[in-house]
DNA sequence: GGCTTGATTTGATTCATATCAAAAGCCACA
DNA sequence: TGTGGCTTTTGATATGAATCAAATCAAGCC
């Protein structure tokens, strides 16, 4: 059950932070590569393996990469907002997917193909500078993550988390709410922490008085201080 | 001391694969946009924080990448052979070096400037394929180790290494013999390890007769074997 | 050849985090 | 309103890897 919305596809695609600045028939022009997506909670776009023939943006839900081991357990790479993309480097590649692809909550994507992508790679240069920031960008983060498993502890990752998440506005600032975005044993995974592990830290933290915890919202009363206790 | 042969330049640049099949008048442009740089072991290239004009590539020597810890530990992110360049992603960002680059032994590289980057990608599409390509690679690589980082227990981090330092010819071959590229700690930080239990699981290895260790030098009997032995 | 300096190994111990097991908590929905 | 199926927490224990300290090895080099 395709869907097949043109005009639908060109709104939703300009709304995309990549597509910004296109122009209308460029728009057009890309929606004819593009395709829209459902997926229930649960389901799987692919997996390792699969052979990739384009990109996605979520429009809204939420996806989780991730990588699986031998042994069956599971890693969280990262957790897909709305408005992000992915799988552009590995379509670069033409290699197959390493990591799956599963949605966490009823989600729409788009599905881009290679060739149309490429098309306009080759015709629009202030594109080719926008997917060369976007991948540098993914880099850099895959940089500091692989900072954070290597230099930061467990308590360390969790407090860097909650800042990252904290919108920037909100740094410095006192009493503010923050509600996570998943379950805890995503996070936990994304951060490499079991659950256990990642529900003793933020225990923790409460006895210390940085957070206090009500399900998924998080209390932080003095943001500095809690950015300061990153020793440990 | 900075030197200037622009000829010279000219073909050292050509022999570097992300700028293979440029004509000779787009290697001449970008040369004037290059310098060369000799560094001695020992010598920092740049640190965390600095600015960064362009990106590097190695004509020989070998040169490590890593980041330092507020308590003052390093950890090798990256060890750069001849022929790799590096810092292109930070470059597209416009952001300050957040890794520092020191050389291992005396090296020569080549500083090759964000403005003739551009101006090259601006006329040569084939070129930016080529440097999507690359950064995609990059990427997928830094995918492979947070996997490592995450999902595989320290002897595995080490077969693994050694699985791909050896070339893909020696694959399935028996009694091949591989050579350290550098000291053994730089590479136990680089596989986020002390140089301790790098040694410790070495030894291990030893014992269990998959390999034999002289000096930089190990011997592999059997390589699948080795392979196989990613169990713990 | 002995001496200095750096690299590597070995040993003893500690620590962070995982694992296994079970108890609570929390919804959704019949 | 209870009940089944999740998610989360808590507890006890095990383990991989780090740390600290010292011994050994290797290699220049006067």
């Amino acid at each position: 059950m395709r869907d097949f919305q043109p005009v639908q596809i060109d709104s939703l695609l300009s709304r995309i932070p990549l597509f910004e600045g296109l122009a209308p028939e460029e728009l057009t022009r890309m929606a004819k590569g593009t395709h829209q997506l459902r997926l229930a909670k649960g389901d799987t776009l692919f997996r390792q393996g699969d052979a990739c023939t384009g990109f996605h943006v979520l429009v809204y839900g939420q996806i989780k990469l991730g990588l699986s081991s031998a042994q069956g357990t599971e890693k969280v790479v990262e957790i897909i907002q709305p408005g992000q993309s992915f799988g552009e480097a590995i379509m670069f590649m033409d290699k197959a997917y390493f990591v799956f692809a599963q949605a966490l909550s009823d989600s729409l994507l788009l599905h881009i193909s290679k060739a149309a992508l490429d098309e306009e790679l080759r015709s629009d240069h202030a594109f080719v500078r926008k997917v060369l920031a976007g991948m540098a960008m993914r880099l850099h983060q895959l940089m500091l993550d692989v900072e954070s498993y290597s230099l930061h502890s467990g308590t360390q990752r969790v407090i860097g988390y909650l800042m990252h998440e904290l919108p920037e506005s909100d740094h410095g600032r006192d009493n503010v709410v923050l509600e996570l975005s998943s379950n805890k044993g995503v996070i936990a995974s994304r951060l490499n922490l079991t659950q256990e592990h990642f529900s003793r830290i933020l225990h923790d933290l409460i006895v210390l008085g940085l957070i206090a915890v009500e399900g998924k919202r998080i209390h932080i009363p003095n943001v500095p201080k809690l950015q300061k206790h990153q020793s440990g």
